[in-house]
Order: structure tokens, then sequence, then C-alpha cells
RNA sequence: GGAGAGGUGGCAGAGUGGUCGAAUGCGCCUGACUCGAAAUCAGGUGUGCCCUUUGGGUACCGGGGGUUCGAAUCCCUCCCUCUCCGCCA
């Protein structure tokens, strides 16, 4: 949520970063809910103010005289008015909270301009995707993939998505999971194991809900989510606290399995491992000083790129222009890795900076130690990596002229062998 | 799943209808004392929101709802924690 004092002082920044957002929507009207709201606060706090000071004069009033009485019945008047009042203001807050949820975070003046995908920056580009594998095929069409990634069964177990890995398949996953934790320890993130069921005040915190409610899972009868991503758990974590500043900036980063309904994708980017259900991804979150957050930001994109350079992997980092780069993003990256045989690059991570957006909604905040209050603090997330487009680059890109994948070096300590086989 | 107890400020812990944002102790900050420290003494020390912002107002005692002129205190409901029993990887 956006800082409404922002928008009440400089509605002009909140017009121009929505243009910029190439977003829809009705800023006067938010300022018109914003403008009733406070003046039925006002109402009501003036109503209660006379209920306060008759509260102490009636303690002190000896009980069942005639003024006494008097002033009961009075007062009986002004309770019923402050109830209906308290109506029309709980009414016009929740107009309020929900016009504010309209509004977007407002972009980096360092955001490309832009009104969608064509328009993003290519930042940099490393590795050589000519120089890949002359034997590169889509991971889907190399014989012999459905007996180590059993789509079919898994659609028979629970659907469409949720396929079996089986034997190097999931002993391959199980290596780039590690690989990536020990990396991240490395780099200094501390590991977290967080639950994969949230409650709803979870999703509701990082903006999973109320809108995106169709995209998750839910369960019966306790009404939990199952996660999209760690970084809901991992940013819940900290939420309604105050943090030492001491102890900013602070690094985690998590492994889940990831669930999405993903209502309405289709097309090529649904084949094999290119968009899945059920997912592994390690999700790599920071929470930072306000003045230190785009050197942050660098850093955690730096720290998911050194991954693909360590699996050899040709990638290539884009930096979002405004149109595409969603609505609680201040400024965001992603990597995109090269996938050999499908000929197309895909998204393993997306590195953003939330700013004070996120910890706003979420109440995230540390102790100043200049102004002694509570500031927000500033969040960052990144995936460091997502499992099944990083295997299916691996295996495109690695793909012999036996139909063996050779396994990277950096993973063969990990794998325990130098090829998968599909034999 | 069953039975019982309980959720109050950074922590401990009073308060069971009225001037209570809340005693007291600890912790923390400032000052005094001291060469310095400890001890002692004095003062201060929560968060959100609104306004005509060196100030004023209002809300918050696990969440939500109710009774009442007035609720931390009474009632309903949900959540969580602890103890015992049952079940279980």
């Amino acid at each position: 949520m956006l800082d409404p004092k922002i928008l009440r002082e400089t509605p002009d920044l909140v017009r121009a970063a929505i243009a910029k957002k190439h977003l829809d929507v009705d800023l006067d009207a938010v300022l018109a809910v914003d403008s009733a709201w406070r003046t039925h606060l006002q109402e009501v706090e003036q109503l209660r103010a006379r209920q306060k000071a008759a509260n102490g004069a009636l303690a002190a009033m000896p009980k069942g005289t005639p003024e006494f009485q008097a002033r009961v019945a009075e007062m009986k008047a002004v309770s019923a008015q402050v109830k209906e009042r308290e109506v029309q203001l709980k009414e016009t807050e929740e107009k309020f909270r929900a016009a504010m949820l309209t509004v977007p975070n407002l972009p980096h003046a360092s955001v490309p301009e832009g009104g969608g995908p064509a328009d993003n920056v290519v930042f940099s580009t490393h590795g050589d995707i000519a120089a890949a594998s002359p034997h590169a095929r889509a991971h889907w069409e190399i014989p012999g993939f459905e007996k180590l990634f059993d789509f079919g069964r898994g659609a028979k177990v629970t659907g469409a998505g949720f396929p079996f890995y089986v034997g190097d398949a999931s002993r391959l996953i199980r290596s780039l999971l590690g690989f990536f934790l020990e990396e991240n320890a490395k780099a200094g993130y501390v590991e977290v194991m967080p639950p994969i069921l949230v409650n709803a005040a979870s999703a509701t915190a990082t903006g999973q809900l109320p809108d995106k409610e169709g995209q998750m899972y839910e369960t019966v009868p306790d009404h939990f989510y199952a996660v999209p991503t760690a970084e809901v758990p991992l940013t819940n974590f900290f939420r309604d606290e105050i943090i030492e500043e001491a102890a900013l900036p602070i690094y985690r980063c998590a492994y889940t399995p990831c669930f999405r309904r993903e209502a309405g994708s289709y097309g090529k980017d649904v084949r094999g491992l290119n968009r899945l259900h059920q997912f592994d991804k390690v999700e790599l979150l920071k929470w930072v000083h306000p003045s230190r957050s785009y050197e942050e930001l660098d850093k955690l994109r730096s720290d998911a790129e050194s991954l693909l350079q360590k699996l050899g992997l040709p990638y290539r980092v884009l930096l979002m222009c405004g149109g595409d780069l969603g609505f609680a993003q201040a400024k965001k990256y992603d990597l995109e890795v090269w996938a050999a045989g499908q000929k197309r690059w895909l998204e393993v991570s997306s590195c953003s900076n939330f700013e004070a957006f996120q910890a706003r909604r979420a109440q995230i905040r540390y102790r100043s130690k200049e102004s002694g209050r509570p500031e927000l603090v500033h969040t960052i997330n990144g995936s460091g990596l997502a499992v099944p487009r990083v295997l299916a680059a691996l295996l495109e890109n690695n793909l012999q002229a036996d139909g063996r994948v050779r396994i990277p070096q950096a993973l063969v300590g990990h794998f325990g062998k130098e090829f998968l086989s599909f034999a």
C-alpha cells in the first residue's frame, strides 16, 4: 500500500507513476473517498470526546440524583448518535482502504518508460547462446523424457501440471536445491524452512488477497492457502513487528514447493517443465534500511546471477519497463535463462525492490536510531532460483549426441555422477 | 479429539463497571553524585490514526461482536498458549 500522505500531498506524483506503469486508476475517486473518511472520522472523534468528558463528570457525581439522571439521559442521546456515525465511519473507512489498495507503488526514476514486454531493456547478457549444444532439443522431445518426468501418471494421481520426477530427475532436482541453498548461505542468506500453508492474514499482507485469490489453492475446512512462493511466509515472518535498526540488513532464503493454479495460461508456455502447478523454488529475501535498498537490490540480483554462472547456463538480465513492472514493485530485474532446444529465454528469477510498499501493508518496521521512531523497512526479493526452468535449460543445453545430459561441474558433487541418463 | 487453566505495555505482574493508556517492579534513556564505574537519587520511557501540528483530539489491555450514559473489567464468539488424557509421523 502506498502512503496515503503521499497521495494527499502530491497527487500529481502519483498520477505520473500510474501513467508510467500504464495503469488505469481513478485517483479522483480515491481522493474523494479519503476526504469523506477524514470528515467522518473527525465527527466521530468529536462525539467521543464529549462522551469522555461526561464520563469523568458522571463518575464524580452522586448516583441517582436528578442531576445524574438528567446527564445520563443526555449522554444516552449522544451514545446513540455515536453508534449511528460509527456505522458510517466504518463503511467509508472500508471504502478508503479498498481504494488505497488500487493505488500502485511509485516506480523508481531509473525504470525505463514503456508499455509492455517489448520495451524492457536488456540490461546484460552472459554466456554464448550460439555455442550451446548442437544436439539441443526441446526437453519434452528428448527420448525417454516421460520416464523420468512422468506427467502422465502425475495427471492420473493429481492433475495436469503435477509431474512425478523419477530416479535421476528427482536426484537432479534435489542436487539443484542443495546447490542453491548452499551457495546462498555462502552469500549470507540464512536458510529458513517456513510453513507452506498460510492463513488469510498472511496472504493479504503480501498482496495475494483479495485480488489474486483464484491463483492459489485453498484448503478446506481451515481455509489456509498453499503458498505460491516462499515470499509469502518469509515476508510475513516479521509482520507487525519492529526490528532493531542494528539488525538490518536481514538476509534470508527458503526452499519451498510452490503452488499456482495458473488460471488462464495456455500455449507454448505450458509445455513440459515451463509452467507447472507445483514446482520447487528457493527464494531470496531481504529486509533493509531504506537508504540502501537499491544497492541491496543490485547485490541480490548478482547473487542470483552467480548461480546461473556457476551452472554454466547462458542468461540475460532484463530491466523491466514501467508498463511491465507490476503493481507493487518500484524496480524489477528479470533473469532469463537460454533454453537452446526451445530457442527461447525462460524467466527463472524476478528480483524486485518493493521499497516500503509491502512493509506498509505488512507493518514491518525498524526503530530508527536517528528519529527514535519506528520507520518502515524496504523489502527486496527474488528467486535464487526456480528449479523447473533451470532444469529445462540444463537438459536442453547440455544434451549430448548419445542422449545423455552432462551435469555441470558445480553440481557433480551433489548429483554424484557426470551424466544424467534417460535410458 | 476430550477436560481444565490462561492471554494486560520491552519483560514480570496488579487491576473484575466510572477521572485506567492502565499501579508496582525490572529493563532502557537523560540528569545529579563520582577520577571513572557500581550503588543511590530525580525525571523520562508504547503504537496507530486525524486536525487549525513547539499543540490538540481519538483509538488500542489476543481478534470480532454485544450489554451500558460509561467496558481491561459483564455477555457471546473465534484464535492462540499452557497442563493432563487420547491418537499419531
